[in-house]
DNA sequence: TACACTTGACTGAACGTTCAGTCAGGTGTG
DNA sequence: CACACCTGACTGAACGTTCAGTCAAGTGTA
């Protein structure tokens, strides 16, 4: 009972960060204002942290378990490159869909290049695209695509799936409707907006 | 000759303040490094804003009159739909190779919902949006486009347009070459990947 | 069973530092 | 003088972090 007490704690600590470093964002909120969340002193957050990065380290190291998995599921699955493609677009907006604070935790840096852990996440994110680059180049060598960088349409569709994700922050209703979100991005990364 | 000196340390101030709040942002920026970025006391600051919020204020009422130019050719402008998004994606990827600091404040209440003016960016960003969906409307209605839905595909524009901005984040060197930029972006939207 | 000892989980209070913002006053020009 | 411009010295509050110590729940021994 005792002994895995300090485990639930730790998650809960976890859990209340990630809603405020995704709400707020890092800097704005302070090691108080988490331990105030999950209703525990600021000192136990030293107790299970060395310090307030390494919770936000922490909180990373679990985002990407999240989202790589469909990565890693275009990069190594079966058929084709636009299927596949497909597959990743579907997969990354349900994960982005019930995990937005996460997500924006992952993508902040493209916003702020020198905030907390930028290097390790802008890192993350060109690891993200090269393998994305890797399925695109596959389809442009087989000719199921026209001949492009692959990096650079790699760029773009995370550029739009995670626009699409961010999309609730605006007035738009993005949610329970990430089909309807998933078909405009495959639509507008495989066919574009021309009839 | 000092009757202006105090409008062009206020655009000193300013041009600081844009360069530390883009790169850092604005939580991590403080008015003592402002102060000491362009070489004045801290009180100096106070002696021509009132606060450290409105020096951001003054900065996004500039960012917009850099931006908005696009956004007002694209709906004002003659030609086709697709001819005046065309010159939309152009003059926009060109003002973000220039400013880059101001665009990375001006998006980054999408990744920092609750931050500083963040109300006041997303309405903004909500603007542009439904200027550049009321071209796409058009586009669709005269058959121009594929019939869809003109505000998200807005968005995705948009948010192709800022992901190709804010590359030089990424290890991709973006710099100077923003033609090539312009006509990815241009492709992927309008014809999509597939050959 | 009883009692001394250890441990993991947790806290209140305080540390030094940094922050946004203030203020009384100085300097040079019309 | 009067006014625009500017500064050094300062303040209260908030910050991340530390620390001495509490407490309930084992554990080993007799």
């Amino acid at each position: 009972m005792q002994d895995n007490a300090g485990q639930q704690t730790r998650e809960r600590i976890l859990a209340c960060a990630e809603d405020l470093f995704g709400r707020k964002g890092y800097d704005a909120v302070s090691v108080a204002d988490i331990a105030h969340a999950c209703d525990v002193s600021t000192a136990l957050i030293y107790y299970h942290f060395t310090d307030k990065e390494s919770v936000l380290k922490a909180l990373i190291d679990h985002a990407s378990e999240v989202f790589d998995v469909h990565v890693r599921e275009a990069v190594e699955g079966t058929g084709s490159a636009r299927e596949r493609l497909e597959r990743f677009i579907v997969g990354w907006l349900e994960s982005a869909e019930s995990h937005v604070s996460l997500l924006r935790i992952l993508v902040r840096p493209l916003t702020d290049p020198e905030g907390p852990l930028a290097v390790e996440l802008l890192a993350r994110i060109g690891r993200t695209i090269a393998a994305l680059a890797s399925v695109i180049a596959e389809g442009v060598e087989s000719g199921e695509f026209a001949p492009m960088e692959p990096s650079r349409a790699a760029e773009g569709l995370l550029g739009l799936v995670n626009t699409r994700a961010a999309a609730d922050v605006l007035n738009v209703p993005a949610n329970a409707d990430h089909h309807a979100s998933a078909e405009l991005v495959t639509r507008l990364f495989f066919s574009g907006i021309t009839r």
